[in-house]
DNA sequence: CTTCTTTTTTGATCTAGGTCAAAAGAACCG
DNA sequence: CGGTTCTTTTGACCTAGATCAAAAAAGAAG
């Protein structure tokens, strides 16, 4: 999905709005395992996945790497507290698989945040959808077996489960690999 | 915390601006376990809490009352999607102890939203605070163990922690009361 | 106070899923 | 291709925390 069909499917800029605010991004490829933001850094800008897909993680104490969320084609994303603050990122921002992906910097958003009144107006929707996606994992994680947290991911991301390494969604999964591996396995033989 | 005081924190209303947006909302006293919304009803408002304690909570497959999140001084709340898309609330909200809260219906929000470029501004400084405490929660959930769990919550809450039922706590956490009731115990040892 | 109801604690038992270690498969590369 | 590395599967074992049941404590209500 490309980045202004998207926009306007959610805020009905006119065209030359969109033209305005799409002149503010910037178009790249990406390649496998390249990391869009580093752990401590400060994280610089918005992105929107075109096609491909995103992950961001943390290290855990044991320094094991755990996926907080995938971001596939038609997702916008960042490491939020980093970016809207400006303070060094908790998290990880890494390219799975040859990427197009658009992005925005922190001054020039707030520049279309202030001129565009409709734009401020996204960047609210974006968020209350991002919250309830996130509240949704939460009660996933929280009450359901692993078993249940697979069978959502399958549902929820049909694509991203069988396109990225089994020790990615399990981390993301809140379980072992072993566990998922051994559930998969279950699975098939239904 | 009085709501005006919050919001001009938050945005840098005029007085003008002010006036008029406070103008919007209601100002209501609450008893314990009074109920905002109940599941399946369309939430109506948005509440912003002066003084007391208010949570939202669903009930599980077993009929078990889950926590979601509570809801202390100077906090907004909502059922979310329920309020912004105008749908049937998965949650409760339920009020538990004697409190002041404000309110204000999605007409008028709305209304707000269009009338000031800022108010748009505050609502989305609003949902990514919520989400950055949500994913916080989300993590804390997923990768620590019981007692970790309580630590953060003593932290985070700590006057909501010593004020509501343990069971809700629990359920809050993610646990069971009995396991909340032995790390407690354990902790007033030390 | 005494009784009734709700909440919290305690004890005993059980299990989902974790951990550790090794084997089996895939993918990668000169 | 044949070696090297990375990913997934399998097996054996173990533990955090769940569940069930009952006692104890704390609130409410007359």
């Amino acid at each position: 999905m490309m980045i202004g069909d998207f926009l306007k499917s959610l805020v009905g800029f006119s065209e030359e709005e969109l033209e305005d605010i799409l002149a503010h991004f910037q178009k790249e490829n990406f390649t496998k395992n390249q990391a869009l933001v580093e752990q401590g850094q400060i994280c610089k800008k918005l992105y929107f996945v075109e096609k491909g897909i995103v992950r961001n993680y943390y290290l855990n104490p044991d320094g094991k790497e755990i996926t907080q969320l995938f971001f596939g084609q038609g997702r916008f994303m960042t490491s939020l507290e980093s970016f809207f603050q400006q303070s060094p990122s908790l998290y990880y921002i890494e390219v799975l698989e040859e990427s197009i992906i658009h992005s925005i910097s922190k001054e020039k958003l707030d520049l279309l945040f202030h001129r565009y009144h409709k734009m401020e107006r996204l960047g609210r929707l974006l968020s209350t959808e991002m919250l309830t996606k996130v509240v949704e994992k939460l009660n996933a994680i929280q009450f359901q077996t692993a078993q249940e947290r697979y069978e959502y991911m399958l549902t929820e991301y049909p694509d991203i489960t069988y396109r990225v390494p089994l020790g990615m969604i399990a981390s993301y999964l809140g379980m072992s690999q072993e566990t998922l591996s051994r559930i998969r396995k279950r699975k098939i033989k239904d």
